[in-house]
Order: C-alpha cells, then structure tokens, then sequence
RNA sequence: GGGCGAAUAGCUCAGUUGGUUAGAGCAUCCGGUUUACACCCGGGAGGUCGGGGGUUCGAGUCCCUCUUCGCCCACCA
C-alpha cells in the first residue's frame, strides 16, 4: 500500500512486512509534535477540560525511575481522560528555583554569590572550576549562570518525558524562577500581607548555620546525632543543683531551671534562685509542665536557644532573650551583658567567636576545672533538628522573618484547611491522613524568608530613617503592576535609586521566597491567574493534583494553603498519591546510596511502551520495588500486540487475514462464538471504564490484559481457520477479529502509546490518542450471545491441548475420540462452537456431549498413534 | 511515644459487600519447528492466606490480641 506522506498524514499507512518496536518512540514523539496531539484546545469551557498540576520536577537533580513511574501515572489518566472527551489541560512545569539549583551552580562553575559585588556584564565563569576556591560573582551574575544551567538542564528533562511518552501539551511549560512565576509569587504574597496573612516577626528561628538561612518546619529532619550528657552542678542557697545537658556549651546563655511543677525533689526550690557555674549568673527556678521529671535529672537548664522546648518556655514564661550564637553559628562577640563578674566575663571572652563544638570543649575543660562538672560526660545517641539538604544540626536563632498565616497558630484556620483536604477526593483515600495528621501538628507559621540569592525576591523594601537605619514595622510594598520586581535593583515607588542605603532613603529587602512559597502556587501559575483570565476560568480549580506521599506535607499542604487563602476553594478535585520505586531491598532509592537505576537505560532496552507497562503495575500510593525482569514481561505484552494486529490486517500474503475498516461492522458477526467473545469484551470495557474512574489505573489494565491473552490464545485460535473463509463463518469471524481489535487497542492505549497508534495508523485515520474510548461502542451492544459460552469453548480446547501435553506429542496430533461431560446448559451453550473446536484440536473422529448433573465441565480425550 | 499502611506460592502482587476446589505473572520443571508471534506456544508442580482467640452454617475477607516489616510525625534536659 503507497500512501502520500505529509505533515498532516491522516489515511491508513498499511502493515509493514516485519513490524517491530525498536524506533517507535522517535516516530511517533516527532509524529505527534508534528501534528499538536496533545496542544490544549482552550475554546473548550471548563466542564468539557480535565485539567492538571503537574508536579515541577527539580530540574537540578536528576530523574530515576521513581519519577518515571509517577509522572507515567498522570499520564494514563491524562490519556484516558482525553479519550473519554475530555480536553485535557497537561502543562509541565520546571523546578529551577532554590537552594538545589544554587548549590548546583556552585559546583558546576566553581563560584559563589557575594552580593556585595557589582554587577559585570560580560563575566565568563573560571575555565576549570574549583569547588574548594569558588569565585564570588555578584548576585546578579550568580543569577544568570543559574538560568544558564538550568535551561540545559530543562532540555535533558524534555527529552526523556517525550521518550516516555508523556501527552504534556509542550507549548504549555513554565518555570519556578519565570517571570511569570515570580509574578504569581510576587502578586500572592502581596495580596496576602494586605490581608494580614502575611506579617514579619523578630522571633526564634530555626537556622542553618552552613547554608546561613532560615528553615522551617515542613524542612526539618530529625536524625542521630551523637552527643552526651554532662552532669554540671548549679550553685544553690544550701546545696548544688545538677541538671544534665547535651549542650554545655549554652550554659552563658542560661536564662531559667526548669522542673515538672509536680516535682516534689524540686517543688522547694521553685522560686528561689541559684547561681550558674562558670559565669556566676542568678538564674531562678521554676516550674512548668513541659518538663518531664523522668527525663535527664528531671531539672533542664534553659537556655535561649537550645531547642524548640527553650523556646515554649521563654515565650510562655517571659524568661529573657540571652542569645550566644550568631547567624554563622559561632559564639557572639557583642552578646554576655547579663554576665556582671570579672571571672564570667573572661570566661566568656574564652569562648567568643568560637564553633559551638569548640566553645563545647572549653566549656567542658573549665567546668572540670571549677569542679562543677560531676563525673565524666556519658556518650548518647540523641535525636536532633537538621535542614534535610543539610549536615549540621540546627540553630535556633532570633531573627527578622516573613510569615504566612497556615493554622500552626490558629484553630480556626486550622480546621478550615482540614475541611478543604475533605473536599479532595483522595486516591488512595488512606493518604489524607498525612494531611490532617500534618495540619494537627503545626506548631506555627509558615515562615517563607530564606537568606538565599537565587530565588523570587520580596516585593519589600523599608524606609531608612534619619540614623540610617531600617524602619521594619512600616515596609514599602511594590504596585501589583510593576511586577516581576527585584527591590535589589529598582528603587520602591517615590524613590530615587541614589537614594539606595541612604540616611532617609530604602534598603531591599535581602531575602528571597521559599521555593515551595512559589510552588504552593503551581495551578495559579499554570492556569494564568490574573494574566490570563480566560485560561484561568477554564482550567481553575483543577481535576487533579498527581504527587508522591513525601510531599504532601509540603507541596499538597502549602497549595491547599494558598488556594484557600486567595480563593477560598480546594485547589484541585483529586490528589493521586504515588508510591516510590525501591530498590530490591525495599530501601527508598537516593543518590547517596548508590541504588538509583537510571531511566534512559531502562527506556532503550526495553522500550517506553514496556516501561509504561511495569509502572501501570504499581497501584497508586504503593511502594514498588524494582525489578528488571518484569519490564520484558511488558515488551512482550506490546510485541503480542504488534503480531497478534498484524495477523488480523496483514494481506494473505503476508499470512494475516486480510481484514481490514471495511469490517467494521457488527453486523456481520452472525456467528454465536464471535458474538460470546464480543459480549465478554463489552464487560472488559465496563469494568476497565470504572476502574479509571476510580483512577485504579492498575486494575484497568490487569482485566484489559487478561482479556487480551485470552483473546490471542483461545479465541483467535478455536476461530482461526475458519476466519480464513470467504463464507458467512469467515466474514463473521473478521468482523469479530477488527472490532475487537478497535476495541482492544484503545482500551491498552493508556499504556501502551507507542505500539497502539503505531497499529492504529495501519489502519485507521487520526491518532488513536484522539479516538473515543469504547466505553458506549455500539458494535459491542449488538451482540447477543452469552459470554459463558467462549468459556466453555475455551476449556474444552484446554482439555484437549493438555491431554497432548501429557502424552508429550504435538499439539498437531488429531484427537481421534472426545467425551465432554457437563451441565447441560453448558453442553448446550457449546453445541453452537462444535466446529471451531474440532477445527482448533484437530478433531478428527467423534466428538460427542454427555449431559450430567455435575457442577464443571469434564473431557476425556483419545489420541490418535503416533 | 502518636498516626498510616502492609504480612497470601521461591519472587512481585490480585482476591469487591463473608459463600463452591484461594488466583495471575515471573522463576522453576515437562513438552512442542504451530504460516501472526521462538522476543513463541501448550502443560505441570508449587500455598495449614504471619501467630493465637472470637463471631458465623461458613472467615484470606468481620472483631479482639500478639508478632514482624515499611513510611510519616514527635522525641536535643
């Protein structure tokens, strides 16, 4: 068959000579870029669109088979959902904003930021970076070469989801460090201080001292860390006091002893005073509940900060702020008033400027020195606070941040967002547990500053006073419609850049977002809110949210969260929850261990349709371990399609049966047989259609596929040679053979993209991607005999090819005498297959029906000498 | 310590509201040059459903309890 190619080739290609699946994914993505597949139709209102936020990968890492499994799971849904009707809205979305990106930026070109540099036009990174002497370049510079990478980076990601197949409409992707996201971020977190959701506070913190930035409490890790425990004596009016610390370290910045009101080895010392060691500072004693009397010696020592408990205290107790630990995490210079005597005062002086594992080895040496030290420090393995990128424990120090509003601090609030988890309809439903469970849990604000460079700037600025220094309460905020700002080189309304840092003039805010503070706002991005209203009506709130469970915490709670607080809705209808992909050991895979299996490797050995395959496998929010060796089980799924196609359309001389469109007719099917099998795909298709209702992907394809097999090995082989007749039989069985056919392909075509429309084009116009899923196929309704008897058919054949087996001859061997023993309504439902069954089992002698009040068929065969 | 989930064949997993003899794929074993497919086809073996107790005519399924594993959270005195 000769047909004319171009760029929109519709007509039928015709069955090539020897199909195979090596190449299809080149021919195909281009085919369907070429063509605009998947290009969102946006004249379609917001009941005819599926829309869906997609979940930003970090362009700064690298993509492992977990996400090839997630992101493969939006996409049959995506795909189904288009071939229900739907216009399905599927942007992708980069994540190149953060600490990630930076760090990675740091390493790749061998330099650093320093924002007190100015800006060169024409920098060229070193030739040979060298991580230990990095460069510093200006912020503006340092941006730059973020962009740089991150566009190479977006090109490697691009690749790799076209291969796999995902309908991602490309003219619809955006970046988390765009324009128009930092618009969105920007416009949002205005609105949100105008409506007082977004305030500043000088308050503990919690700092990273590597990464010198604020944390907050959706990035915390608790790990081992190892310590131990110091017994130090506090001096008492009668007698010492010994608490127990990990942190001696702290003891300057001493402000109370703290004990179980309960406590009767403390209740008399409540209210009195003692005096520190070392520093000879009074410190009083008193109780609170938060003290656990079993703990350590049942008495802590407070201190601002040592942990999150010293910050309950300080703030429930009034206690005063003693901080000792600067932002590098080093012992302040300018702090230690509190400490009146000579001897303290020089004690301090001994530990200034020193890392709190230095000032903790000097502590310890002058506190056994003093003799305050009782006995020797016991070694412990204790849990501490670390920011999950980094490798030193936490800090908690005071400083100046932004916050958002998110219940941590506010029931009411709190409960509002929980009802908005209720009103997404969760798959699996188990997973919004993880959401309420978070919610309950917040003990604060969202704290949304980081001191990073690299990262949506606040539209905040603050006026200098006649001093020169920086009214806070009172900041300049940017017009909505001059955004995108970087307050860092634009002046705020009413000023003059000359008048940058100047006594009555500005300074910028330093800091920058959070990266999930913009990515909380994924649908308002993608949708065009307030930049393009139209899409936005169109697409907003969204169908679905697919993600994996270790974010929900972060991404899924701070999207409820904002969309909530601008739109008071639920963001999306659906959240699809992912498992991961573990390693055979049932270990999380992650580049540090080494276990990561690299995606591209998988997709050219074994093809993305087969890939596609093992990742439709894993049911939603289940882990899923790895396995190889069932990705071929998968390509051998797509090779049965492509022979067992080829075999129906294929001319004679090619040995198919030459059936093609032209049977597509029901009609025809006039034979009981092929109207049993007609009859039981129909249920495939119903119990298909209402498992990706449920988004139970998995079980769509598991009764789709044991539909198939049994298809290929019962059905086309009782029928086949009859199906080589030009009679009323043969015409019946090729009808039969092309409708299901029809039918099946668009059922695997989810999963299988690449074979599906490769076959479709032999035959049929269009992409098989744009058909209509056979859920109201008329030609499956027509039929009228009962599925049970292609079963029947199918159990006899079984019984005769086993009773080959087990003779060990041929399956070609003629069966000289068959008995089949059963129901009679079986026998009678069978009578109608007699001929395709002799066909299929080489029935040469006497094939006869024995009615018995039995409950399951029974055969007993004769086999001809060999 | 709190929450969620899991435990079924050697491995990976199905098993709807309790109901015949607990299923599939992989692996294994035995057979087969079969004109769609050797990247194939046919057949067999393999399970006291984690332990114990209870409800029921009947429990893999419901209830209680114990054990083990995974994940999330909390845990710095």
């Amino acid at each position: 068959m000769t047909t004319v190619q171009n760029k929109t080739q519709t007509s039928p290609l015709g069955v090539p000579e020897k199909p195979v699946l090596e190449g299809l994914e080149a021919t195909w993505t281009a085919r369907w870029a070429e063509q605009g597949t998947y290009t969102f139709d946006r004249t379609k209102t917001r009941d005819e669109v599926f829309s869906i936020d997609t979940p930003p990968p970090t362009v700064s890492g690298s993509l492992h088979v977990g996400h090839v499994f997630s992101y493969t799971h939006t996409d049959l849904i995506a795909r189904y959902q288009r071939m229900r009707g739907k216009e399905v809205f599927y942007p992708m979305g980069w994540d190149d904003n953060g600490l990630p990106t930076e760090r990675r930026v740091q390493n790749y070109f061998g330099v650093r930021c320093d924002p007190s540099l100015p800006y060169e036009p024409d920098y060229t990174p070193p030739a040979e970076p060298d991580p230990k002497r990095q460069v510093p370049v200006s912020r503006q510079n340092f941006i730059e070469l973020c962009n740089k990478l991150v566009i190479e980076d977006e090109k490697v990601f691009e690749q790799l989801w076209r291969t796999l197949g995902l309908s991602v409409d490309w003219t619809q992707t955006y970046t988390t460090i765009g324009d128009e996201s930092r618009i969105v971020a920007q416009r949002a977190f205005l609105r949100n201080v105008a409506r007082g959701e977004a305030y500043q506070q000088d308050a503990p913190t919690l700092w990273d001292v590597t990464d010198q930035t604020a944390v907050a409490q959706a990035e915390l890790e608790a790990r081992e860390y190892p310590g131990a425990y110091h017994r130090v004596a506090f001096h008492g009016a009668d007698a010492p006091v010994f608490i127990e610390t990990t942190r001696p370290e702290l003891l300057a910045a001493c402000v109370a002893l703290i004990a179980h009101p309960e406590d009767d080895r403390y209740k008399a010392l409540f209210g009195t005073t003692v005096r520190s060691p070392l520093y000879d500072v009074e410190i009083p004693v008193v109780a609170h509940p938060a003290a656990e009397m079993d703990k350590g010696a049942g008495i802590a020592m407070c201190c601002t900060f040592g942990d999150l408990t010293d910050v309950i205290w300080w703030r429930e107790l009034q206690l005063p702020n003693r901080t000792i630990i600067g932002r590098d995490g080093r012992i302040l210079a300018d702090a230690g008033d509190w400490i009146t005597g000579a001897q303290g005062k020089e004690r301090y002086a001994e530990i200034v400027g020193k890392t709190t594992f230095t000032a903790r080895e000097l502590t310890v040496a002058a506190l056994r020195e003093t003799g305050d030290l009782d006995g020797e420090p016991k070694p412990t393995q204790r849990m501490a606070n670390f920011y999950e990128r980094g490798d030193k424990p936490l800090e908690i120090v005071s400083t100046r941040q932004w916050y958002i509003t998110n219940g941590g601090r506010d029931a009411d609030l709190r409960q509002a967002l929980v009802a908005r988890g209720d009103e997404i309809n969760w798959v699996p439903k188990y997973m919004q547990s993880r959401l309420t469970n978070w919610i309950d849990g917040l003990n604060g604000d969202w704290l949304v500053s980081r001191q990073r460079f690299f990262g949506v700037a606040f539209p905040v600025w603050y006026r200098l006073d006649a001093n020169g220094e920086p009214e806070y309460d009172s900041p300049i905020l940017a017009d909505e419609a001059s955004l995108p700002v970087d307050p860092a080189a634009q002046a705020p309304p009413g000023f003059e850049e000359s008048q940058r840092g100047e006594a009555g003039g500005f300074i910028a805010d330093p800091d920058v977002l959070d990266t999930w503070a913009t990515s909380s706002l994924s649908p308002q991005i993608a949708c065009g809110w307030e930049s393009d209203n139209d899409l936005f009506e169109r697409t907003f709130p969204m169908d679905m949210r697919p993600q994996a469970h270790d974010i929900i915490r972060t991404w899924l709670f701070s999207t409820v969260v904002r969309s909530h607080l601008e739109h008071g809705v639920a963001p999306w209808r659906n959240a699809a929850i992912s498992g991961f992909v573990v390693d055979p050991d049932r270990k999380k895979m992650s580049k540090s261990k080494g276990n990561v299996v690299v995606p591209d490797e998988i997709l050219s050995s074994y093809g993305a349709d087969a890939v596609r395959w093992r990742a439709a496998g894993a049911r939603p929010g289940t882990d899923s371990p790895f396995d190889e060796t069932q990705m071929k089980v998968g390509r051998r799924l797509a090779m049965k399609v492509l022979n067992a196609s080829k075999f129906v359309l294929a001319p004679e001389e090619q040995y198919g049966l030459g059936a093609d469109a032209a049977y597509l007719d029901a009609s025809l099917v006039s034979e009981p047989l092929d109207q049993a099998m007609l009859q039981r795909l129909r249920l495939v298709v119903d119990e298909a259609t209402a498992r990706f209702e449920e988004m139970d992907y998995a079980t769509a394809l598991e009764v789709t596929e044991k539909f198939f097999w049994e298809f290929c090995d019962d059905y086309l082989e009782l029928v086949k040679e009859r199906s080589r007749g030009d009679d009323a039989g043969g015409k019946s069985a090729k009808a039969a053979f092309v409708l299901a056919l029809s039918v099946q392909l668009r059922l695997l075509a989810p999963f299988l993209p690449y074979v599906t429309e490769e076959v479709w084009s032999w035959w049929q116009e269009g992409s098989i991607h744009r058909s209509t899923w056979p859920v109201n196929d008329t030609d499956l309704t027509t039929a009228s005999h009962d599925a049970a008897l292609l079963a029947a058919a199918a159990t006899v054949l079984a019984s005769i090819r086993g009773a080959k087996s087990t003779a060990k001859v041929s399956q070609k061997t003629e069966a000289t005498l068959v008995t089949v023993r059963g129901p009679q309504d079986q026998l009678d439902a069978l009578e109608h297959a007699l001929n395709d069954v002799r066909a299929a089992g080489k029935v040469t002698g006497e094939l006869t029906l024995v009615p018995e009040t039995v409950e399951h068929i029974a055969v007993e065969v004769v086999l001809a000498e060999a």
